[in-house]
DNA sequence: TGGTTATAAAACCGATTGGTAATGAATCCT
DNA sequence: AGGATTCATTACCAATCGGTTTTATAACCA
């Protein structure tokens, strides 16, 4: 699969409140699918169909305990999201939409004259 | 609309190869939808659903050129997202994946034992 | 062995998504 | 006035999504 894909499947998991819920429980260590499932007023199967979206993902893997298979979190596709939206980071801390504002701006400014002209025409 | 939905709408606009080719486009400057579309094998009208997505994620905005609309990139959603993402940073930098792991591990050598014990039952 | 617990899998359903083609509307150009 | 350009809207379609209920599988427990 390739990169692309890689952040298609992270983006599309991540876009989910009940997945994002399991993602920060998993950050306080691994848990099996019923200690994951308690919060929430859903199913049992609905909990493992998150469950297999954010593997599907990368995002978390699975062990063996009994009967139980606890989940982990693996989060080096959250990193690799992180490092894309890193390529925007001037973006929402600097002035470049100013910039594209600005030019906007002109450009209407240059339609009210014309409209202006074409008033007395 | 709470912050959970503006994720929700984040992220399942980035995850989308489309959409984030045309946020790249957007991040060299603003531009119209017809040159948005130009790179794509596919219809107008689909280039525009693309645009709306983004629009109600707060990514794109849209102004007023003649018969145009210019779309221009707003990058706030991208910086929120970012930092959802940072909370986990720990997670891909530091070790507390293997800790988990450890966690794991002995739980089956745990098992392991039991299963040994259980043979001479 | 038989019952309970933990989880997965299957079949189904309505809503959403990502595309299409066709049409409409605003603005430009002549 | 009339044609071309830019873009949005509508109606439609197949595929996917997020949930359900039901059923199956596997491991524990008594």
């Amino acid at each position: 699969m390739n990169p692309s894909q890689r952040l298609d499947r992270t983006f599309a998991a991540l876009a989910d409140p009940t997945r994002r819920a399991i993602l920060a429980r998993l950050s306080l260590g691994a848990a099996p699918v019923t200690e994951l499932a308690g919060p929430f007023a859903m199913s049992q199967p609905a909990v493992s169909k998150h469950l297999k979206v954010l593997e599907r993902a990368g995002l978390i893997s699975r062990g063996r305990d009994r009967q139980r298979r606890p989940c982990r979190l693996e989060a080096k596709p959250l990193g690799d999201a992180s490092g894309w939206l890193e390529g925007y980071r001037r973006f929402w801390e600097g002035n470049f939409q100013r910039l594209d504002a600005l030019l906007d701006q002109m450009k209407t400014l240059k339609k009210r004259e014309r409209t202006k002209r074409g008033k007395h025409r």
